[in-house]
DNA sequence: AACACGGGGTT
DNA sequence: AACCCAGTGTT
C-alpha cells in the first residue's frame, strides 16, 4: 500500500508537471473516443513521432466511426500502410463495425465492452476509458512499467504474469479521483521524456523526492534487465547407432565451440527437411554410411548462450557402409554402461543418461 | 508462457 | 547488430 499522503502528493507534483511540459500531439486536442481510440491504436509500439502524419491522414479519411466501418479494407491498409503490424489496420476496421452494429455507433465505456472489440487490450481499453471518458482505471504500458519499477523499487520488469499483475495493482492504486486520463499519459510522458531506459533525467524529474530508486541513486538497477532474449532456435537431430550392443559416439574437434567434447553424430536440420532426413544426411556426410533409423527415443531441449536447441534423437542402426568419419578427432564403439565415461555437452549428456 | 507481428530509433 | 518501443491475439 502506499501511504495516502505520499501519494497525493505525487499526483499534484506530476499533474503539475504535465502541465508545463507536455508535447503538443494532434490527439491531445480532442476528447472524441473514436479518435482517442485511434490514436492509442497507432501508439502500439509505435513513437509519436511516426504516427503523426498518419494520424491526420486517418482523421481526414475516416472523420468517424462510421466512415471506418464502411471502409473498404483495401483503403484502410493503404492508409496505414508502412505502419507497420497491418491487423491493427484490420482489427481498426472490424471493431468499427462493431462499435456500429452492437453499440450504436458509440465507443464502448466500460472496460468490458470495450475490450470485447478486437484490438482493444487492457492498455488501450484503459486507454480510451481514462482520457476519453474520465474514468479511473489505469495503463500500464512499458513506460509506467519502467516509472513503477523506480518509484517504488519493485524488482518487477513485467516479464512474468505474477510480475504483471503486481505492476498493474500498483498502477491502479497510484491513480488520482481526479484527472485520471491526464496522469496516464503524464506517467507515460515522464518514461518518454524522462524516465528513459537507460539515462534517466532524475534531476529534471518532477518524483525524484518520490522515487525510492532515485533515494536509494541505484535507479539504473531499476527495472532489473529481462534475462536475454534467446534469439536464435535451432533444431538439431543426433543418432544413437547400436551395433553388437555397442554406441557409436565420436570426439569433437580440438578447437571451437565445446572442443574435445564426445557427442552422438548429427547436425542441424535444414529448411523442408525433416528430422529422420536430416539425420541420414549428416550421417551420410560425417560418417560416409547408409543408417536405419528405427525409432524416436526422445526429443531435447536445451539453450546455450546464443541458441536455444531442440534436439530431435534417434535410435539407428547401420545399413551399409564402412565408418571414416570426418570432421571428428575420433569415433568409438562403447557399452552402453560405459558411456558416462566420456565428456559430453549437456544436450548430448541427457541422452547418456537416458541409455545407462 | 512463448511467439508472431513491422518499422523506426537508440546504443 | 541487438535492443527497445503508448501491445494484442494466438497457440
Amino acid at each position: 500500500m502506499i501511504p495516502a499522503k505520499k501519494n497525493k502528493n505525487l499526483q499534484i507534483s506530476l499533474l503539475e508537471w504535465y502541465d508545463r511540459a507536455k508535447r503538443e500531439m494532434p490527439w491531445r486536442k480532442t476528447r472524441d473516443p473514436y479518435l482517442i481510440w485511434i490514436s492509442e491504436i497507432m501508439l502500439q509500439q509505435t513513437q509519436v513521432k511516426t504516427v503523426i502524419p498518419y494520424f491526420e491522414r486517418w482523421v481526414s479519411a475516416f472523420p468517424t466511426v462510421r466512415s471506418l466501418a464502411e471502409a473498404d479494407e483495401s483503403r484502410v491498409l493503404k492508409l496505414w500502410e508502412g505502419l507497420g503490424y497491418y491487423s491493427r489496420a484490420r482489427n481498426l476496421r472490424k471493431a468499427a463495425q462493431l462499435v456500429v452494429d452492437q453499440f450504436d455507433c458509440k465507443i464502448p465505456n466500460t472496460l468490458k465492452e470495450i475490450m470485447t472489440l478486437p484490438g482493444v487490450g487492457r492498455y488501450t481499453a484503459g486507454a480510451i476509458l481514462s482520457i476519453a471518458y474520465k474514468k479511473k482505471v489505469p495503463v500500464l504500458d512499458g513506460n509506467v512499467k519502467r516509472i513503477l519499477s523506480r518509484l517504488f523499487r519493485l524488482a518487477e520488469n513485467g516479464a512474468s504474469t505474477s510480475s504483471q499483475k503486481i505492476l498493474w495493482k500498483t498502477a491502479e492504486e497510484i491513480l488520482p479521483e481526479e484527472r485520471t486520463g491526464d496522469f496516464n499519459q503524464a506517467l507515460m510522458e515522464l518514461g518518454a521524456t524522462v524516465c528513459l531506459p537507460s539515462k534517466p533525467g532524475c534531476l529534471f524529474c518532477p518524483l525524484q523526492t518520490y522515487c525510492e530508486a532515485k533515494l536509494n541513486g541505484d535507479q539504473h538497477l531499476y527495472p532489473p534487465s529481462k534475462p536475454k532474449a534467446l534469439s536464435k532456435k535451432i533444431e538439431v537431430s543426433a543418432g544413437v547407432i547400436w551395433r553388437g550392443g555397442k554406441i557409436y559416439i565420436q570426439q569433437r574437434l580440438k578447437d571451437g565451440l565445446m572442443a574435445d567434447l564426445w557427442e552422438f553424430p548429427g547436425g542441424k536440420i535444414e529448411p523442408g527437411e525433416s528430422p529422420e532426413e536430416c539425420l541420414a544426411r549428416e550421417i551420410r556426410e560425417e560418417l560416409g554410411v547408409e543408417i536405419q533409423i528405427q525409432n524416436k527415443l526422445m526429443t531435447i531441449k536445451h539453450s546455450y548462450t546464443q541458441f536455444r536447441v531442440t534436439l530431435h534423437v534417434y535410435k539407428c542402426r547401420l545399413l551399409k557402409g564402412k565408418i571414416k568419419a570426418v570432421s571428428c578427432q575420433q569415433w568409438k564403439w562403447v557399452d552402453s554402461n560405459l558411456l558416462s565415461q566420456f565428456p559430453f555437452p549437456a544436450a548430448n549428456k541427457r541422452i547418456v543418461d537416458s541409455l545407462s
